[in-house]
DNA sequence: AGATCATGTTGACCTTGTCAACATACACGC
DNA sequence: GCGTGTATGTTGACAAGGTCAACATGATCT
């Protein structure tokens, strides 16, 4: 109440038009995001957000960049609170990866579906999801030069490593695994396998 | 020509609209499918196929029901023409299933999103994405017999491979991979790596 | 204070999914 | 052969939603 509807322009509609999209697309997933809707429980009209995006695409957009952009600072803390030098890292933003997909299922499908964003490429996205992967380059030099996973081009181990990772979240999101299953274990289990095998050198082993 | 348009009645329109809302997919993506435009493509009225579909989504999920059956159908055959008894069957599987999503990238995209098809849970859906997941518990299955993968719950071994290829395939079709790289190659690396995990015992190496 | 720009609002239009009312062809019993 | 019912299509209408144009208003700068 004192942040908006202070000044008669609503302050900053731009930013909180990403906020309160985010949190539409968390409620009721992406299209429960309507013009109307969004302008309604913001207090402004229909038309109104057309004064910052060019249209809902690109607001849809700008809440799958925010979305990454948190991923990303995520991924940094996690690897930031491992222990110094720990052997552990990769496994850990594996496993904080796949935690996050679980606890935003509707954001991180906006992140990646080309269904609900359609259009050429948005660079801003690119650059976003791009972010991701360097740092997920660099955690594997890391690994490459102690010795715990194989040599070779980091940016194609970095695609494998990622690849799992985004693929198990996805399973998970999209309810195609039994229920039944112990989802922790199940991370776990993906991310030890996926270590061992970018240890490993090769059929012959190291 | 001689196969529609025989009986004034169409014949079976059901089976032209999923196989003309697959085609359409194929150009112009999920959004392209409207109901007028497949009518028109057709020949009927644009509520004519409210005659076999309940609504546009049910039209959707069959196509992706389709889909999956397709895939499954490959899978199977590429797992027929392996050598026999070659331990190489699930990485020509793994391999199989990345080339297929990325030669239907749109119908393999709407497989999957939640977003384009919504709704609870379509059990036929569910259902053909389960068969795909038994054929590949089944070939694991044959590997672990063959020592050639760690013995272990294999559905949960099977939802790490496939979390692999779903990833990769996934990472391919969103345009999330530099252009530049040897697309083949980081399918071999893929496979290799997760074979390779598959096949370590835990962090001592089997 | 007055001009100007940024930001919102309202009215209108078009596309699209969907339903209800109506039409027609085919099948089946006589 | 011929009515009758059911399956299948068609047309008209409507509501939701994205978007644009014309207009309104508050902020900003001189």
């Amino acid at each position: 109440m004192a942040e908006r509807a202070r000044t008669y322009h609503h302050g900053d509609l731009r930013a909180a038009l990403v906020e309160e999209a985010a949190a539409m697309i968390s409620e009721g997933g992406a299209a429960s995001v309507t013009m109307r809707a969004i302008g309604g429980r913001l207090g402004v009209s229909r038309a109104a957000p057309y004064r910052h995006f060019p249209d809902k695409t690109a607001l849809l957009v700008a809440v799958a960049v925010e979305g990454f952009r948190r991923l990303d600072r995520r991924l940094g803390a996690s690897d930031g609170a491992a222990p110094r030098s720990n052997v552990e890292r990769l496994r850990r933003m594996g496993e904080e990866y796949v935690r996050f997909a679980l606890e935003h299922p509707a954001q991180y499908r906006l992140m990646w579906g080309k269904e609900a964003i359609a259009r050429q490429d948005e660079p801003e996205l690119r650059a976003a999801a791009g972010a991701l992967l360097e740092q997920l380059v660099r955690v594997i030099e890391l690994h490459q030069k102690a010795g715990e996973i194989a040599p070779g081009d980091p940016r194609s181990q970095a695609y494998v490593a990622w690849s799992a990772v985004h693929g198990l979240a996805s399973l998970l999101i999209e309810g195609q695994i039994d229920p039944n299953v112990d989802v922790e274990a199940l991370i776990r289990e993906t991310t030890q396998t996926l270590l061992d095998g970018m240890r490993a050198r090769g059929p012959a082993g190291q």
